[in-house]
DNA sequence: AGGTGGCGTTCTGTTTACGGAACGTTCTGT
DNA sequence: ACAGAACGTTCCGTAAACAGAACGCCACCT
């Protein structure tokens, strides 16, 4: 059941769906064709470069070979359930001398209660909801904002991510210092 | 030229973002370091292995780091509100009944403003400001807004974009009713 | 100070993915 | 029947990806 095994079946479902021979294919590739068969038998580990020439040729992005794993968990390990309650991928990042934003496409499930722990001094966040209605920021006083609407909150102190009636989506921001000193 | 520098590259980003030690993503994901910071560095090709357990101990797909769609997705992206000073590429579009928002990757150009005639009914525009500092809105009463704020205003009136002192870079939504007929 | 422990890089020996050659097989055509 | 050619698999020498050790650097101890 290893992820070489899973790739090699996509390959060669992908050439047969084209009817490609296997020497065909390694001819256009490039890529040997004893490796290609053993990498379609999921007896290889291949390399970046083999799996990019090999798509290539096949006219198919790299993730048509890999399985989709579409889930990121955001904020994963520290303390508490890292749960499903809030994925989060990253869409843009910049860097200017003072400070990193982080941009990120969010959603947080349903019903669901994600508390953060702080993050390094001078943190600060800020959400744009687009779809449902989320609780988010100090616990104390969280802020409530539905879809077009904006909260900002410190995350320099321990802060939560909520969505009690439904499904949040949305687009965060984190904006942190750029200096690299470690907390404990 | 290669692709294993954009996957290094992409890699360390993810890494950095999460605040983890080159040795500390190696202990987790048992990768061994020198691979690590070598594949960092572009200087690898790395195996599939590899790369998954990496992505795995960064809580994130495959896909997060192979240059696919994160971010050529947005080059890629056609459909752009452009003017003289003002480029921005759409990243994002939520559908929900009420409403569309689209979400744009905006640059202002320094010492340029723009104005823009008014959108449908009910159309409001936000802007998250990354970097230079922008003035935006109602022409009569335009807003200020620097690195990591936030500015909101409405778009069925004429408003104006401008950069007076340096680029702009930010996130701009907007929001407009959803076409058509109104369905409950 | 010396010591300790973290960091990221470079070095080293082993393992293995690679291209290509050699092989057995099957399917043509003459 | 026998080429001839294509197919996919197995074999082989080489290049390189790997884990781990050794290194130099810096920060913080006692």
């Amino acid at each position: 059941m290893g992820l070489n095994d899973e790739v090699g079946r996509r390959l060669r479902e992908l050439r047969q769906q084209q009817r490609l021979s296997l020497s065909e294919l390694a001819r256009r590739s490039g890529v040997g064709k004893g490796t290609l068969s053993e990498l379609e038998g999921g007896r290889r580990n291949p390399t970046l470069d083999t799996l990019y020439a090999l798509t290539t040729a096949l006219d198919s992005p790299l993730s048509a070979v890999l399985s989709d794993h579409p889930r990121h968990a955001f904020e994963a390990g520290g303390e508490g359930v890292s749960g499903d309650a809030v994925t989060a991928v990253l869409i843009e990042r910049f860097e200017e001398p003072p400070a990193v934003t982080d941009v990120f496409r969010i959603r947080i499930a349903a019903g669901s209660v994600q508390e953060s722990a702080a993050h390094i001094a001078d943190t600060s966040e800020s959400l744009m909801v687009l779809t449902g209605t989320a609780v988010v920021g100090d616990p104390a006083q969280p802020q409530t904002a539905g879809p077009g609407e904006y909260a900002h909150w410190r995350a320099d102190t321990p802060h939560l991510y909520s969505a009690p009636t439904g499904d949040v989506h949305g687009i965060l921001f984190v904006r942190y210092p750029r200096a690299g000193a470690h907390r404990a």
